[in-house]
Formats: structure tokens, sequence, C-alpha cells
RNA sequence: GCUGAAGUGGUGGAAUUGGUAGACACGUUGGACUUAAAAUCCAAUGGCCAUUAUGGCCGUGCGGGUUCAAGUCCCGCCUUCAGUACCA
């Protein structure tokens, strides 16, 4: 019988499908398990075999767990909103649901043909209105909450409004707006209720205000930080721009220090929670309040080093300081203006790339000291950023490297405020061994001390207190997108108002196009069925909208990608049958709690994990849910790479520059034909029909061989210049007669730059399937692909079979290197494909991808087949085992059960290979051995174990079998190959009974002949002795 | 700059608390089977030197150190990758 595998898959995932076989039950009397992997977004490209990883690795996982009596959960769905579908959508009109479901349906059949052990019946889509319904849910919930500081979690609004209502705001330790005035009891309740809610609204989790947003004008929309590399948006690369809108914030902010304390609770990678801790970017200090000389106003600082504060020597406002204005004197008013227009001008890129430049301004204004009352000179610079603390930095030259170079740069006093420390070439920024000076009470104190004792004296004074900053900030929650959720809000007054929750789902309209519309309005402008009457509760038509018939229009944003990922891992918890009433049940939500193990990639720490973090905080404050943070553990997995094939062709750009006009007026004219001024339009219409002509050279490719002649000296050689000389007979020669031709010769100098001088090679990338495994170019395959080889040469060495040269880099379609798991599957197996995958290296680890390597990975799968089977069908037999045979299974038991618990599945899949090649050396047949066997493989090659399993008679499957247990005895042993070393080198090995006592090994060591051989007569000065390990002789 | 991770054969990677470096594979070379190819099987495979089996020297990014013994621990560097960045 032969290992037939296309057949052994389709069959054992269709009885999985047929009889549910991974179905979890909410109500089970095993221990539970929820294993969950990252959601996919359906792309239109489908899967590569890098996406599967960490599905392969949480569905190995997810069997263990079964294998081991858990009633496991793992569940499968789409984060199905997304820009693609609405890009693609702008592009053909076609409607993002309809491209979504088409991407969906390749998604399933693609995750279907490997075999995962999903439990499919409790799928989710983000873009289903009954789960966006609940997405909206959560939404008014957070409008309907506030942050308590006091108690220190989120409680309903109501809580508030009495708050408000009995004693005012004055007691009111909320996370809040900035911008908020005291009011008593009784002015409260004289307000209108456009007032109240004006001002509830700055308080509310979710509230509306004007930002400045990263706005993206090719794409239409705000994108979020981390949706912006390097300046640019994530997607697609446009460039991003900051802009003042109104959108909806999420006051994650308020949650900053339960964010950072929660990631002590949980078993994440230090890496991992490094990056939240940064991005959640704690610092400890001190507000302190400077008096404005002469004026009647403060500025408030925040600082790190209180204990520095008698090193002030000046102060600098962000330009964008709403006080900057006022303070500025008459004589400096000029100067200043001019320098907020320049920076205001410059991007927040140029800001950011010009680190060294160093500017900043006088405002004429003095600030007091507030211990020694001196003036200090109010500056503002760029280096402050308006959006960090306060927008305003109490310069500490002799302690701060930044305030040093601003002080050297415009003079400005450096005081020394510490003792016996040079600071004449730069700051010293250091806390450690260092004791403060001239600093009046502060003088002789360490870091520790001196920043207690300012702070203390501070607030003595009323001028400053302890202060904790974070860098977090508020999350922008609208997009100008249509493709996502639309929020349950319709605005009465100009006040947004939330749909009541019996009412939701708010689906999405229809509209024409999906562009933003004329007048700069997100795509849902331009949907003719998007107004609110509130006397149906129904949506009806925009024309409709009328105040007085209360009927209001609707909120034309939606939500983000991260609103429907933020919760999606609740909504597994309920079965289909029951999430009408609940996004979960209460039941539901008890029995699962959390994700026991998630799995995903490291892209998501500050987006997704963030925010999932935040929105089971606030759901468990409000009573929502039961537990307070998501993911218990997380595994991150590394990316798979593609091995890119590339080949260098001959770089020319026919230039054509220079007359001596142009010449003299100085102009650089080396980019074509176009710069040359002094042309008739028609001389310069030959001039680029001749650059096309002879673009034919880019069509010229060189092997690897053939390059290394091309060295970057001036001794030329041989080949080198055999192959130069043939471009130029080829080009330049016939070039000049052709320019002559047209006229212009005299007018033109070429620039044939590489023909000249050097060559130039580019890079340019062929598809990997040209490319066979000895890396040698299909040149025929390559011409007829309509890729623009049509007439390519090949040029080689020696001429044999054109090499491509390899790279290993990101899988992409624009680089020709996505391996497809469908042709793995077709011509290897999933099993192979799941084995290989593992194989490959580490879990977290970045690693290439190369097809070539499966063959050992599907060589051991008909390994494994050959060990029950041979042509005559199962040699499977009841005879005893042998010692050899039991100690070869235990062994591996025992590597695989803590291979598993470590996440390590490369090498449980080489203990595999290890054990499958000392059986059948051992000729082993007998079923008490091979029976467990299939259930420790089972986990990683489902399919294949399941066949065999049958084969050995049962009849059911076999996910349901017990995981083996490990039994130490197998593995005793009565001796030991001992290691015999002299001065820590091995020399030879020694078998010696394991019993054996120190004293006895020592002896039979040295009186063996070849320890005497060794020691050539010198004596040992020592002997090492390590009983069961290793035996060391030193002399 | 700061924070984190990682550097081991031609390649992917093994090596539990310091105890035989290179498991398991890929690739390569040679051989068997075959008209041939594929498939399968066998053998060799870190480098250098020597060879009759036995052997010897070097070797885990670099330079030091601790130890009977270091890929592993300590100190100082270098390189690569990732995150973040005038964060006060």
């Amino acid at each position: 019988m032969k290992y037939n595998f296309n057949d052994i898959e389709k069959k054992w995932q269709d009885y999985w499908a047929k009889n549910e076989t991974f179905k979890a039950s909410n109500n089970s009397d095993k221990p539970k398990y929820y294993v969950l992997d990252m959601f996919p977004y359906p792309s239109g490209a489908g899967l590569h075999v890098g996406h599967p990883l960490g599905y392969i690795a949480s569905d190995i996982y997810a069997r263990y767990k079964r294998h081991k009596g858990f009633n496991v959960l793992h569940p499968q769905g789409y984060d199905s909103f997304g820009l693609p579908a609405e890009q693609y959508a702008i592009q053909t009109g076609q409607h993002p649901a309809v491209t979504t479901e088409a991407n969906i349906a390749t998604y399933r059949r693609q995750l279907d043909q490997i075999g995962f052990s999903f439990d499919w019946s409790r799928e989710v889509r983000t873009s289903n209105p009954e789960y966006y319904k609940w997405t909206q849910w959560i939404f008014i919930q957070l409008f309907e909450s506030w942050y308590n500081y006091d108690s220190n979690k989120a409680e309903h609004i109501d809580t508030l409004i009495k708050m408000f209502e009995a004693e005012g705001n004055a007691n009111v330790n909320a996370a809040c707006d900035d911008d908020i005035n005291p009011f008593t009891a009784e002015e409260w309740n004289a307000f209108s209720e456009t007032e109240k809610q004006d001002i509830l609204l700055k308080y509310r989790l979710t509230y509306l205000a004007e930002t400045e947003v990263n706005w993206c004008p090719v794409l239409g929309t705000v994108l979020a930080n981390d949706e912006i590399v390097n300046g640019v948006s994530e997607r697609g690369g446009y460039p991003v721009i900051r802009k003042k809108m109104t959108q909806w914030s999420m006051r994650i902010s308020a949650y900053a220090e339960r964010l950072l304390q929660g990631l002590d609770t949980i078993d994440w990678t230090d890496a991992l929670k490094d990056i939240q801790k940064n991005w959640i970017g704690k610092s400890v200090g001190a507000s302190v309040t400077f008096n404005v000389k002469d004026y009647d106003a403060t500025i408030e600082v925040f600082t790190t080093r209180p204990d520095t504060i008698f090193g002030v020597s000046f102060m600098t406002l962000a330009p964008e300081h709403e006080l900057v204005s006022q303070i500025t004197t008459d004589e400096q008013k000029a100067e200043v203006e001019a320098y907020i227009e320049a920076t205001a001008k410059r991007s927040e890129r140029d800001r950011m790339a010009d680190v060294k430049t160093i500017s900043g301004v006088f405002t004429g204004a003095y600030a007091e000291h507030p211990f020694t009352k001196e003036p200090i000179p109010i500056w503002i610079g760029d280096y402050v950023l308006a959006s960090y603390g306060t927008g305003a930095v109490m310069a500490v030259p002799c302690g701060d490297q930044r305030d040093f170079d601003f002080a050297k740069h415009f003079n400005i006093p450096i005081p020394n405020i510490f003792e016996g420390v040079d600071i004449s070439e730069e700051a010293f920024a250091s806390k450690d061994n260092v004791k403060i000076a001239n600093s009046d009470f502060l003088d002789g104190m360490n870091y520790k001390k001196a920043t207690k004792r300012a702070i203390f004296e501070l607030e003595q004074i009323g001028q400053g207190e302890g202060k904790t900053n974070y860098r977090l900030r508020d999350a922008v929650f609208s997009r100008q997108r249509y493709w996502g959720e639309p929020f349950p809000v319709y605005y009465k007054d100009g006040m947004p108002q939330m749909i009541d929750e019996k009412h939701l789902p708010l689906t999405l309209p229809e509209v024409e196009k999906y562009l933003p519309t004329e007048e700069g309005e997100p795509p849902l402008g331009r949907a003719d069925v998007w107004a609110w009457d509130t006397n149906t509760n129904t949506v009806c038509h925009s024309e409709l909208v009328s105040e007085s018939k209360g009927i209001y229009p609707l909120e034309l944003n939606t939500m983000p990608g991260w609103a429907g990922s933020s919760w999606y891992f609740f909504r597994y918890m309920e079965e289909q049958a029951n999430r009408e009433e609940a996004f979960a049940t209460e039941d539901a939500l008890k029995y699962w709690e959390n994700v026991d193990l998630y799995i995903g990639g490291s892209e998501h720490a500050t987006g997704h994990l963030l925010y999932s973090r935040f929105w089971v905080k606030f759901l468990y404050d409000r009573g929502f849910v039961g537990v307070d943070e998501p993911f218990k553990k997380l595994i991150n997995q590394g990316m798979i790479l593609g091995e890119s094939a590339y080949l260098k062709r001959v770089g020319v750009n026919l230039t054509f520059s220079g007359t001596e006009e142009i010449f003299a007026n100085k102009i650089e004219a080396t980019v074509g034909y176009g710069a040359l001024k002094s042309l008739t339009k028609d001389e310069k219409e030959k001039l680029r029909k001749l650059q096309e002509k002879y673009s034919f050279i880019k069509e010229y490719f060189l092997d690897e061989d053939l390059l290394k002649h091309f060295k970057r000296d001036k001794n030329e050689d041989e080949k080198s210049k055999e192959i130069r000389d043939k471009f130029v007979d080829i080009a330049l020669k016939n070039l000049n007669d052709e320019l002559k031709e047209i006229g212009v010769y005299d007018k033109v100098r070429v620039s044939f730059t590489p023909l000249i001088n050097n060559f130039n090679f580019y890079k340019t990338h062929v598809p990997i399937e040209f490319v066979n495994l000895k890396n040698e170019l299909d040149e025929e395959a390559l011409k007829k692909s309509n890729l623009g080889y049509e007439n390519a040469t090949f040029l080689t060495e020696k001429n044999e079979k054109f090499v491509v040269s390899r790279e290993v880099e990101k899988m992409s379609k624009s680089k020709y290197n996505v391996v497809n798991p469908d042709d793995i599957v077709a011509d290897y197996g999933a099993d192979s494909l799941r084995l290989y995958e593992m194989f490959l290296g580490p879990l977290e680890q970045y690693k290439p991808w190369n097809t070539a390597g499966i063959t050992g990975v599907h060589g051991f799968l008909k390994k494994l087949w050959k060990l029950y089977n041979d042509d005559n069908g199962s040699k499977v037999t009841d005879a005893e085992p042998t010692k050899d045979n039991l100690k070869t299974l235990h062994k591996t038991i025992k590597k695989v059960e803590e291979d598993i618990e470590n996440f390590s599945f490369n090498t449980s899949v080489s203990t595999f290979m290890i054990a499958v090649n000392e059986l059948t050396a051992q000729k082993c047949t007998s079923k008490e051995i091979l029976e467990p066997l299939l259930v420790l493989v089972s986990p990683y090659a489902p399919h294949i174990a399941e066949e065999l399993w049958e084969q050995l008679g049962h009849n059911e499957s076999i996910s349901t079998a017990p995981f083996p247990k490990f039994e130490e005895k197998h593995l005793v042993e009565s001796s030991k190959n001992y290691p015999i070393s002299f001065n820590g080198k091995m020399r030879f090995t020694l078998e010696l009974p394991l019993d054996m006592s120190k004293d006895e090994i020592e002896k039979t060591v040295l009186a063996h002949e070849k320890t005497q051989e060794q020691l050539q007569g010198r004596t040992p000065k020592k002997v090492i002795v390590v009983p069961g390990k290793i035996v060391n002789i030193v002399g």
C-alpha cells in the first residue's frame, strides 16, 4: 500500500467537517482551554506559506490539549472590514461586501486543505451586522461612561451627573479634557441641556474633540500613529500631513497606569511587554508652576528632575503654546511671529529628520523662579513639543544635553549645580553618584533625596506637586471610510446623540461611489438614506432631515479597523444560537474566561494588543465581562521570508546633455533630453525616440560570474573590456552617427555613462517559478511570460545555464517570491506542509522559506507510513515490544511533551524523525509501540495519523485518544559511555556501569591504557569525576 | 541616542542546570538499482594537516576573564534585525 496523501487528507477533512469533530462545548466536565489565532484580514491575494505558520502552531497546541483531556475552544473568523476591499471598490465599483465574501471563500478553502481543527460553527466576521451590532453597543457603553480616578475604574455617566448635581465638579477626580472650568451644583443645575452635554462630553470615555490628526490626502482618511511608518501610510506608502478635524477619540489615557500594571499579570514575552511599556511611556517627576513676571499668567511644566530646579536658567515653550502670543513683548513680536510661521510650515517629518539644528526665539518675557525669585528668560523653540506634557519645559542646561546645546547656541548662562562635575563640554545627565550643589536647601543631597525635598518645598509654596506623565495619547476613533462600522450616532443641535441599543444594528447604507464627496465629506455623505427618524427609530432619506420633525443627520465617519478586533475573542465564546441576546451570555463568558493562548504577529504590539486590553478593562469595570486581561499567554510567530530571485541588468540611462549655452548658465542637464532648452521641439522628439530605441541595451542580463569581472578600479579586466567594447560597438558608435543624421550632433553631448566609465547594474526580480532548485533560469519560459522579457539576452560566463542571484526578503507579490500553500499541498500534502513549517526553525524566529527542503519531512512521512504498511497492507502485529522499542517510544514521549509545552515545535519534528529511523532499524512492528506513536504525531500530521489509526482498528477519531503516558523505567540505563577528557578536551569514550562509585570510576579510567597513553608518564594533578556525565583529567 | 532580540558548517537549524559542539534535515560528492529518469536504498560530508586503522591542530561575531571544563557565566567591543525617538 502506498502513502496516498491527497486521498487520505481529503477523506479526513471531510470526516472532521461531517462529524463536527472539533466543535467545542460550553458545558463540559473537562477543564477548559482556549487557543486563539489572530484572525486574518481576507485579502484578495489569498494565503501564502507564511500565513499559516502561527495557525499550525496553535493547531498543534489545540490538538495536544485535546489529547491531554481538555475541552478546547479553537475558533477562527475574519477581520473583514478594511481598506483594501474599499480601495478595490473605488477602482472597480464592486461592493466591498462582495469582494470580501469572495476573498473569504478563498481563505476558507485554503485553510480547510491544511487540516486545521477549527470550530467553524463559531466563526465571526467583523463586517456582519449581527456582529458589529455589538461593536456599536460597546461604543455606546463607552460614551455612557467616565473614568473615576478615586475608584480607579470606569463608571456609568449617571454617577458623575449625580456628583455634579450635588456638589459641582470641585471634588471630581476624573480622566477628562484639560479645558474644564470649575462649577458649583447650582451652576450645573442652571445649565441648559446643551451646556450640560457639552461638559459631559469632556468626561466621557469616547468623546468628540477637535484634534490634530494624521491626514492622508491620497487615501482621504485619518490614520492612527501606528498606521504610519516612516512618515508615510503603512498601506500604500502615501504622504501624511497634520490637520485639525473633529473626531471621535477614545480616552485610553485613562487606563495608562492599569495597562502598564496589567503587564505584570500576563505571560507575554519581555520583548513585547517592553514595546507596550515604551509606548505607554510612564515618567515620574513633578509639575512646577512658574509665574510670569509683570503679567498675570503662569506656565506649568513637567519635569523628571525637580532636584535640578536651581539649575534652571531659561524656559522654553513650544511654538504652538497658547501663552506665546500673550506674553511676547512688542520688541520681540516680529521675530517670534516669523519663527512660528516658519515652524508651522515645516512638516512633522522635517522636524523629526532635522534634530541637530538648534533654533528658537526669545519672547522678551521673563518667568520668576519659584524659590530664588530670579527672572528667567522665556524662549520658544521647536524642540519642545506641544503634544507632550504641557508643551513647556524648565531648561536645566547643566543637566540636559538639549538644554545645554540650546544655551550654548544662544549664549544663555549654564549654572552648575552638581558637586565636582565638569560641565564645560557637555551636560551631566546622570542621576547617579552625584550630589546637588549651589541649590539652597538641596545642597549635598543625592537625586532621590533632593527630588523628594524639592517636591515638598514646591507644595509648601503651592507651586508644584509630584506628577506622573504618560506618553500614551488618546486614540482617534473616526475614519473617513465606507467599509467600517457606522457610529450609532446622530446629531441634534450639533450635539451627538446615541441611538438606543434596542434599535441596533445601524447598518451601512448603500452609496453610489466609495469616494469622499466633492465637499470633502466621508463616503457616507453620499448615502441618500442616511438620517435618523426619532419618531420611528429607523433610518430614513437624508432629505427629510428636520429638527422640528425629529429627523436628524447621522454620523458620516466609520470606526477604525481595530474596533471589531478589540473584542472578537469574547464573541467566539458564545455559540451561534445564543448570539442574538448578547455579545456573549454570562454563562459563556464565565466558562471560558479569557484566552489561554494567543498566537499572532508582533506587528500588533501597539495597536490591536493594546486596544484590546483597553476595551477588556473597560468592559470589566462596567461588569460586562469577568476578566480584565484578554490574553493570558501570548506568542509571536516570526515571519517566513521569501527567497527572491533576481537578475542584474545592464543599467543604462541614455541621456543627452550640454550645449555650451547650458553649461554657461550652469544648469545641470543630466535628466534626459527635456533639460535641453536650446533644442527645437522637433529635435527633442527625435532624441526621445532615439532614447527609446536604445533602451534595448537594458535587455541585456549578466550572470553573477560575469559580473565578477566588473571591478570598480582602473585596471580593466580582459573580459569586462570585451563586453564593454561590445556594447560600445552596438550602441555608442552608431548613436553618434544617428545624432549626426538628426542634425543635433553639435548641440548635444551623449551621456552614456555606464559605457564610458563603468557599468551599472540594476536588480530586477524575476518570478521564482522560472528558477529551478539549482537557481538556473528557464529563459524560454521567462521570455514568454508577458513580463517584458521578450527580447532579453542572457549572457553567461561559460555559456551554460543562466544562474540567478538570490536574496531573502519579505514575501510579496511585487517581488515575485510568493510561495502558494495550494501548490505545496498538491505536491506534498498538508501534513508535509505542517511539519515543514514547524521544522524550519523556532516559532518566534524570522526564517527563509525554501521549498527544496520539504523533501526531508515528506520522506519522513513516507518512512512513517512504511513502518505500518508494506506492499501487502498493514504489518502491525501484537508482538511483544523489545526493550529498545520501549526505550525509543518513551524517549520520544518525553521529548515531544516537553517540546510542545515549550512551543519548541521544530525540535519535536526531528525527534519524530529519530524515532522513526530507530524503529525502522529495529524492525519494530509491535502495536503496543506503534499505536501510542500515532497519538504523538497526530497534532503535527493529523491526516496520516487518523488514517493509520483507523487501520489499527479504531473507529473513533484519533483526536479523542489520550496522550501516551511517559514511563521513566524504560529509560533507565545500566551503563554510560563516559567522555574522558584531558584538560577539558575529549579524547576518547569509555563504557562504564552507572552504579559505579566515583572512586572506582577514577581508578578504572586511570588504569586504562589510553589514559596512560595520553598522560605519557605524567601524574595527573586532579581528576574530576561527575558520575553520569563526564571524567576530566587535569595534568 | 534609548530599549529589546540575535550572531554556531555551503544552507535551515540542534545542544535541559556550564560537562562529547554541529542532533535532525537540505544541499553536495560517491555508490547500488534502472535502457534512462524519477523514486528508493547505502556511504561520506566543519576547516586544515597527516594517514595503515589509530591520529593531531584549529573552530560557536571580536578581545579579555572566571572555571577542572565556556556556544552557555562575567567584563569590554563589533555587526544585524525590531521597536521608539528632540518625551523634558
